[in-house]
DNA sequence: CCACTTGCCGAAACCGGTTTCGGAACCTTG
DNA sequence: CAAGGTTCCGAAACCGGTTTCGGCAAGTGG
């Protein structure tokens, strides 16, 4: 067996174990062995048994791609990862990556992926890898409200599942975070300590998630009875740049808030600096909750209130629904939606100071920059 | 159910041209056409273009599984991740994987990505991988000094490229950036600037790197006439905690170092809270000079002086290697080294204290935290 | 004019599998 | 014991390509 196992590997590149070489072995023919090896239920029970058995013996795999000429079937997931400039840093990637490829080993199935640079790009490779048929399915990262990707699938008939959801979801398959629900929990939890002035920082305005983020802002304000002030709500934030500058933009307010919801952590860490220029001390003087749970939140001071995804879970689900969909199940059949995990850490706490105090510090902050100028 | 399946299937066979298509378009057999496309020499120019243009204008794709089955070449380039607990934080994989993708995708080749968690999953899927044939060839990225990744592709004589050394290179391609020749310049530099105790961070003991990066530090010493001293070289740190520890254990020495080289970012951000407990501030009280060129040392106070590899290249040289090795090049033709970026930023600079008086600093602020327990 | 190349393409085998079809052996049943 | 049904497997077609082989027609040399 020892040897056995090493000649097979040495042996790889010269000659592979073929069915046929099964077949030889067992005095039969390879249409028996292929049946009997799927289970077919007109090969006898004894028959498979011997099968599986020499099988096993001879170091017998079989070759997905012959396979699939026949059956169509690659057993393999397709996942496009769109890596702008902008969003090259993804915190999450290996997670996600680790999530799918756990899932499809345990189904002895593989990952084939691409990388683009360019919604164009994008949708190349898409169509390219569907094609050319790369993958038996794709795995939808990141949708968006209005999507090209999925118009793009739905019409080749290619199974697909988005994680997130998107404006038309017919025959669509999705994995999603509840992070609407967790928006909305932030802004109740800021009321219950006291804040009445809440700010948000919206994410990417095409993806969906900031859509529904800006959804369940909106339901917290409702749901504790604070009317709806457009001022309250910042230009969007991708980055600790742009983060920055929504704090800035929502601090210099007459009414500013005293305390803020952030969309994305990478805005949120961009939040620090800003409201230290502003004279204001994050966790004490304002307070602030995010979303996602990146690592770098938990070292910043004080430490990051947010709402952590579980991005690993979210690449095994994604897998395990994609699989079924392409073996057939309806897609209105493989949708879930999971809650998000609340880390409370440092950065948010009881109101300590009203918006008028909150006004007059930005505005001593600002002179003194000024004056210095 | 079933009957979707077949539905699926009966559609994606009618979406796809074969070479049966071409041929009969073109009232040619399916060999003439074969032949055309691959450039066969006795097939006639005005024939050739004849195919290639049917070809385009109905928009046949040859399917690379079918190819593969008589030509044994699936276009395909694998890669293993090992996304420990530990390095689960992998801030290059977006840029590695971009540049692998971008290089596979020029070449028309495609990527079998998965994941592992420990050494023994990482030999499992690589061997499973190459058995089943879901790649030609794999790129296995950072390598230790005594590999058994290496060793197991050598035997089972599967094309593979490194991305880095190892200890024996017999029949490895690889691509490495020269870290050693970074860390000798970062020791050269700091001697430049009057620092004469300049101590070492390793990195992961069984990587290559680690060796490397550490006879590039003696070999700066050497170069400069500075006797190597054993205590100053720390124990290894992957993480900016251990980074800290690290930093702790050189400026408790008698004789502390005035500078300091770490054989990775990561763990130089450590550097700066530690270095703060001992009553001392990076970049004026004490330097520090790093390697590896990730995002947040940007981020520091005082941004953190590094060599910056190009892990971006490093993917596309890799890929680029490798199929050339699959196509038959000799390994030994396909061996490339490049120089890291140096990255002059705020945490170094002239020798501005003794290591006795770092002494007496360190000794002092630990005295400080001892009292106030 | 005939033998001999040479250029060019069709026919068929082949790759490693899956799937359809048909038939032999065995079992039931009347 | 004949008729009919099951069980189980072999033969052959098939999937979408590549590659080998051989032959026809045109060109070339003697």
């Amino acid at each position: 067996m020892e040897t056995r196992v090493h000649k097979v590997r040495s042996d790889v590149r010269r000659h592979r174990v073929t069915i046929n070489d099964v077949a030889r072995e067992l005095g039969m023919t390879k249409s028996t062995v292929s049946r009997a090896l799927n289970g077919y239920p007109d090969i006898s029970e004894s028959t498979q048994l011997r099968v599986r058995e020499a099988a096993q013996s001879l170091g017998y795999r079989p070759l997905a791609n012959a396979q699939a000429i026949r059956t169509g079937r690659l057993r393999a997931i397709g996942l496009v990862l769109q890596l702008n400039e902008h969003d090259r840093h993804r915190p999450f990637l290996a997670d996600f990556l680790a999530g799918i490829s756990e899932a499809a080993s345990a189904a002895d199935w593989t990952i084939t992926v691409a990388t683009a640079t360019s919604d164009e790009d994008t949708l190349r490779l898409l169509c390219k890898l569907a094609d050319e048929h790369k993958a038996d399915g794709f795995i939808v990262p990141r949708t968006l409200w209005d999507d090209r990707r999925v118009t793009f699938l739905r019409e080749a008939h290619v199974p697909f599942v988005l994680y997130g959801r998107t404006g038309n979801s017919d025959g669509c398959a999705w994995f999603d975070i509840a992070s609407e629900t967790a928006t909305q929990n932030a802004v109740e939890l800021l009321h219950d300590l006291g804040h009445r002035r809440i700010g948000f920082i919206p994410g990417g305005r095409q993806y969906t998630y900031s859509r529904l983020r800006l959804e369940g802002y909106k339901a917290g304000l409702k749901r504790v009875g604070i009317p709806f002030d457009p001022d309250m709500v910042s230009r969007s934030a991708l980055n600790p740049d742009e983060g920055g500058e929504a704090v800035v933009q929502l601090l210099s307010l007459k009414q500013p808030p005293t305390a803020i919801v952030s969309s994305i952590d990478r805005a949120a860490l961009g939040a620090y600096a800003a409201a230290r220029k502003c004279g204001l001390q994050i966790g004490s003087d304002i307070s602030l909750i995010s979303y996602d749970g990146i690592e770098e939140g938990e070292l910043m001071t004080p430490a990051l209130t947010t709402f952590s995804a579980d991005v690993h879970l979210a690449g095994v689900r994604l897998t395990e629904l994609l699989i079924k969909r392409i073996n057939g199940v309806p897609p209105e059949a493989l949708r879930e939606l999971r809650p998000a995990t609340f880390v409370a850490r440092q950065s948010h706490g009881p109101m300590t100071r009203t918006p008028e105090e909150i006004a007059a510090i930005v505005s001593r902050a600002k002179n003194k920059v000024e004056e210095k100028q």
